[in-house]
DNA sequence: AAGTGTGAAAAGTTTCACAGCG
DNA sequence: CGCTGTGAAACTTTTCACACTT
């Protein structure tokens, strides 16, 4: 049995959730509440838990850190992942910045660049590698996963490269349809593409 | 009849992969050629294509331009859209320089910040001014699209504030649900749960 | 009484497969 | 013949509603 596809981003909706209800100090959570706080229905919210397990205590509610924790195991969030980026231009270097992928566990430890020197001007606190250091530190930092923010003429030769030495997942912020093998997951990005769309519902 | 949603995404997807056949002088595609640019499966293209009526001709295809025009106007992007950005800190910046808005026909006119000395440090070519502008802006120009990128903890109060003078589509970059009225659109775009999705897949 | 867990219905989406048109 | 347009089937996801547990 495995979780829907969309079902998995809402976990880590409620896991988000649930770390701020923490943080205040409740105990437990109904899933009227707790759903209220993601934006889902209630009834959804339970389904989604019922594929991780029964959690909850009827007439209770679920125990906040015990249900972090499954949700935690769930999503496979319990070792925490080193994560590269490469492509330190703009966009790439505005997330080495961003502190939101800390705040959620991961840790940025590298960044590669065929012009690292351009990319060390911004004053960056990631050490920024030239791209042809890329493949050795993958293999001995053991790296599964990607941050990619190369230029487009540029990406699907880069991904060979990283598909070549492990790499699993991709975060793409190219706006083109990357070929990866079917065990390699791309996740992509696209803002233009999320601006055009929201350009469709208004009036 | 209206067109579901993740067709609407498809069809900017379309679009920019038109967009280039016309540009390589390309004037008509079969539904499997593009199909196949796109990602996705013939059957859906063409499925897709008859949310907006009937435009292939059978034993022959797509024309190129035509196909492009009949997507322009399904997705309402006829007349090019004006847009705000809001929040020009580290990620606020970096997509103010990012080109691939204009590259999909957006044009980012102006950027409103509570620190915009701040900001205009960065040297950008787009002029930013300060939060208490925004709104005498937006009614001014009749802005109705806004891209988001304010600290969690104002995220709501300026979108509050940007209701109140008929914003209608939000792309937001803050990790928190935004509470609007039924008339608005908010896209969520959260950076870090897309890299928790794919921490799912990863073994 | 309060609130979970889940069958079953409903809604939404994708794929198949082929009739029919140029 | 080649390729579109589309009914119908298959599949996925959401929502309802209520039996059941603490």
């Amino acid at each position: 049995m495995d979780i829907p596809k969309k079902a998995i981003y809402r976990l880590s909706i409620y896991h988000r959730c649930l770390q701020k209800l923490s943080d205040s100090g409740q105990k437990t959570v109904s899933s009227i509440t707790l759903a209220k706080a993601a934006g889902v229905k209630s009834a959804q919210l339970r389904r989604d838990l019922g594929y991780i397990g029964q959690i909850g205590t009827r007439g209770l509610g679920y125990p906040v850190s015990g249900l972090i924790a499954t949700i935690r195991e769930a999503l496979g969030r319990e070792q925490l992942q080193p994560v590269i980026l490469v492509g330190a231009g703009n966009l790439g270097s505005a997330l080495l910045r961003y502190q939101g992928f800390q705040k959620e566990g991961f840790e940025v430890v590298a960044a590669f660049d065929a012009k690292p020197e351009d990319a060390r001007a911004r004053e960056l606190k990631i050490p920024v590698h030239d791209v042809s250091q890329m493949e050795s530190f993958i293999i001995e930092h053991q790296v599964k996963l990607v941050i990619l923010c190369v230029p487009i003429g540029f990406a699907q030769e880069v991904v060979n490269r990283l598909v070549a030495c492990g790499i699993q997942g991709i975060l793409n912020f190219s706006p083109i349809m990357l070929e990866v093998p079917a065990d390699v997951t791309v996740n992509n990005v696209d803002l233009a593409l999320e601006l055009e769309h929201l350009s469709y519902f208004i009036k």
